[in-house]
DNA sequence: CTACCTTCGTTAGTGCCACTAACGTTCATG
DNA sequence: CATGAACGTTAGTGGCACTAACGAAGGTAG
């Protein structure tokens, strides 16, 4: 006796948020399952990214170049450098900023990562032909350049407090 | 003197995940900031329109349509029914369940939330032309339905408490 | 030089969402 | 009738986006 299990309803499947909220939680999981083993997150991984790829950076530098919050960005830091991947020092030139540089263990747990974040996408795009990956990445290429990826007010003011 | 600006890398910016993760956040900004006008989350539109579309429902239905655990559902419903837009009965052939059920109030409510998730989603695919709308669309869905959707183990077993 | 404004790192806290665990109740079966 | 499953509910976790505020330091204008 079934009672009419009714699926999700097609005006809900094929609304484009709904669609892309989906897909964001399918890929969450799954680049979050494997970067686990590693114990990383996928802060974790941007930051590694960043760094090794334009060099060593002050934090704000970091959060630019990642999208992650400055807010956040010390947390991850700490993470980061509790493990030795990177080293945080005081920059000698500006002294409100802090160095952050990539040690060799980071860049090797880096290597690390990039295999799972791998992993991770060829599972996630599994379902796509090489064309249609294509393709879905050059759409929403256009589609986070377009509207400005993050950051409502990153950049703000923030010096002038309240009084 | 720009201390080189430095731009986020090609190599995070290309990843699939991480696109999807961006526009996520993009969509759900547009989404949330319209549906604020009218005091609704995206939750109360899902619950509505899957009431709308296939009719009255317990909890448990409601959750499996929407993808909304059934512990969050409680919430929604709780807020949708406060504003009446829903009416939450006992079911009399299984007392278990709840009918919910879609108020004339409720659907007036639920037809102002349409436009304005169709106004936001017009806004998320600007960037867009027709015909790459409807492709990313297909792509997503192709995606989204290889891969479960949500539900890691929504349906799993729960009777048996612990002890 | 001295105000003033900005940037930087940091702490604290908010809200939404995905997800887990547990529990009492009710139903369906063997 | 005992067992197991489904249901509604409460409570709690963890990640992420985002805001607010602050002290310390730098840049610039007067």
């Amino acid at each position: 006796m079934s009672p009419t299990p009714e699926p999700t309803p097609a005006r809900l499947r094929t609304i484009p948020s709904r669609l892309i909220a989906g897909a964001a939680v399918i890929a969450d999981r799954l680049v979050s399952e494997r970067l686990a083993t590693e114990g990383a997150r996928k802060w974790h991984f941007a930051v590694l990214v960043a760094l090794a790829e334009a060099g060593a950076a002050s934090q704000a530098e970091l959060s630019r170049r990642t999208g992650i919050y400055r807010s956040d960005m010390v947390a991850v830091l700490n993470e980061l450098s509790a493990a030795s991947y990177i080293r945080r020092e005081p920059d000698p030139v500006d002294r409100r900023r802090n160095v952050i540089t990539l040690t060799p263990v980071g860049r090797r747990h880096l290597e690390r990562l990039d295999t799972l974040i791998a992993d991770a996408q060829r599972e996630l795009l599994a379902p796509l032909t090489p064309a249609q990956q294509g393709q879905l990445t050059d759409l929403l290429i256009a589609l986070t350049d377009h509207h400005g990826v993050g950051h409502t007010g990153q950049s703000h003011a923030a010096g002038g407090r309240a009084r």
